[in-house]
DNA sequence: TACTATCTCGCACACGATTGCAGAAAGGAG
DNA sequence: CTCCTTTCTGCAATCGTGTGCGAGATAGTA
């Protein structure tokens, strides 16, 4: 049904070879530029396409990417795998998007399906410091990880810079007048619960206050995790009058949790999120929260993906770290006296 | 580097043709049981896995699907994309997922792309009332719509219930005492915009109510175009207390208006949307909203899908219908007397 | 004129899997 | 023992592109 090379070059006389050469643009130097020209009219006019089974069987590659993320709907990602996509497919790139729902089994098969089609190399956000299986697929693929890193770190990442971006809530909550700060760190296997946990500490202390030592982590990035750990968070330390959360969920869970022990958000506890996922300014009360560019991570990790293609390994590993940015809503007041 | 059938032939001690039909489950009965199992080892030892370009040229089918819908980060889709992506994953199909920005010039880029990848069919939530690039492209491809459907229904397609959804809404509002109660309609391009406005003024006629004869359409699914046209409409008819949305960001738009005129939700003003998008439970108030079942909607068109493939075109068109649900939150409450 | 360098193009094969066809072997019936 | 059927496997071609190699033509130089 569809043309093919040789439909092209029984139609202009000329051998199939040369019409490929003709048409593809790193050989194209090598025919006449008068039949090139002869091979891209009869090419257009029989709508030819070429064939991306055949060429990628020929070449070995896939001209696809596999993208890997913990879960679409988790709305912190929709926007990183729109950056992802918009630039991959300028350079004629499609990404192959798989789920793991954070669970290593799954994430096991879910690559292994991707590595069976063939893709060229992959972005994952789905990194945790200790990670095995990520320090394998690095050897035989390139890898770049988005919005978490891995202990190990010989893989290159795009993440939002979290130092920066736990500074700016702390600092906006001292600005306030707080001093009865917690941290509701998240699950410290990932580097975003990690980092954030010691840029947190790092911040307290640089502003000179005193931070808990062990800040309680919640084992799972959801509000209802999220909710038990900060309802217990509170109980334990009645004293606190704002809460510097790891993501956007938890800082849900928290103003849940601090509604449920009638202490009203923002006038008896303050609460600062993470991430800024979409419609934040419009929950109860609007969240004050350190808006990290979702769609900038993923086109800036594509890009960088695209020229470890082209480099093909002969390229140092690459750390690129975003700024954060913080948006003052209606969580956030001064402490009451 | 892989292993191929020519490795595994060598091996054993046999043709790669015999191999071939040995591993092919369609085939395999045509090869005496015990090489099969030979195969079969051998197969497993080498890590054998096929070729999907090699085997996608010779069977021109690639196990992909094209996914087309307008937009990511809207919370709509996920749900629909994870359900689509755990149903055809588990029947060796791939999807490739585009966006289209309800643009139709980027739609048909985005399609053409897909089909010279060669995909063996399509999901579609892009489809407009009228749309000649869908008809041309049902030609050539089995194709499911999901959420929305075409006027001319020659196409296969999974969506809700929409006369089941608003009526649903409209009785809730009844049974709290409403009655005057006005639609904000969504775009009338779309199927949905459409068929919930007509449902709207059949289930105002069947509780005896009298709606609008032309309730105002928003021109764009956002928040922004919605809190424009909701003002418009709350100033023109102040006596309204209750407005059912065609979908929740409408709802969200429909509360920022009555918020800025001074009328408070729900105390002053009933608001219902549609679809149940994540976290619409935490913004303020909680929004009552009828829910999609968004995962089986996809789960649902890639069934459909898939067995469109294997009938080859044999197929009736078929139009599943799911059931939505209401879900009653803080967004009403009975009219003020 | 002869020789070399350059440009342009055709030939043939490879990539890895599938499949129609045919032939060998084995088994059964008469 | 012969003939026929069934079962299994090998052969070879094919899908559409890409690419090393070489042949022919043309141009350039001495």
């Amino acid at each position: 049904m569809a043309a093919t090379l040789k439909d092209i070059a029984k139609k202009v006389g000329l051998h199939p070879a040369t019409v490929s050469r003709a048409l593809n643009p790193k050989t194209s130097h090598l025919v006449n530029p008068a039949t090139v020209a002869k091979v891209r009219k009869a090419a257009s006019a029989l709508d030819y396409v070429p064939n991306p089974m055949a060429s990628g069987l020929r070449t070995s590659r896939s001209h696809t990417i596999g993208v890997v993320i913990p879960d679409l709907t988790n709305p912190l990602f929709p926007g990183m795998v729109r950056g992802i996509q918009d630039t991959l497919s300028h350079a004629g790139y499609t990404p192959l998007l798989v789920n793991t729902d954070n669970d290593p089994g799954s994430e096991e098969s879910v690559v292994s399906s991707l590595s069976a089609r063939r893709v060229d190399g992959f972005i994952m956000a789905t990194a945790r410091r200790d990670h095995p299986l990520l320090a394998e697929l690095a050897q035989k693929f390139p890898i770049v990880l988005i919005n978490r890193v891995t202990d190990s770190a010989q893989v290159s990442s795009v993440t939002a810079d979290e130092q920066h971006g736990i500074r700016l809530a702390v600092e906006h909550l001292c600005g306030l007048g707080h001093a009865q700060i917690a941290h509701l760190a998240g699950p410290v296997w990932s580097s975003t619960g990690h980092e954030r946990q010691q840029a947190f500490a790092r911040a307290m202390r640089d502003n000179g206050l005193t931070a808990a030592r062990k800040p309680p982590a919640v084992d799972a990035w959801n509000v209802e995790a999220a909710t038990k750990t900060a309802t217990a968070l509170l109980e334990g330390n009645p004293s606190t009058t704002a809460i510097v959360c790891a993501n956007d969920q938890l800082a849900l869970g928290a103003v849940l949790a601090a509604k449920k022990l009638r202490r009203k958000c923002p006038k008896d506890l303050s609460v600062v999120g993470y991430n800024d996922m979409p419609f934040m300014d419009l929950v109860d009360p609007p969240l004050t929260t350190v808006r990290v560019p979702q769609h900038d991570i993923g086109a800036e990790a594509a890009r960088l993906l695209l020229s470890l293609l082209v480099e093909d390994g002969a390229m140092p590993t690459k750390h690129v770290r975003l700024t954060p940015e913080l948006m003052v809503r209606g969580s956030t007041a001064p402490p009451r006296r």
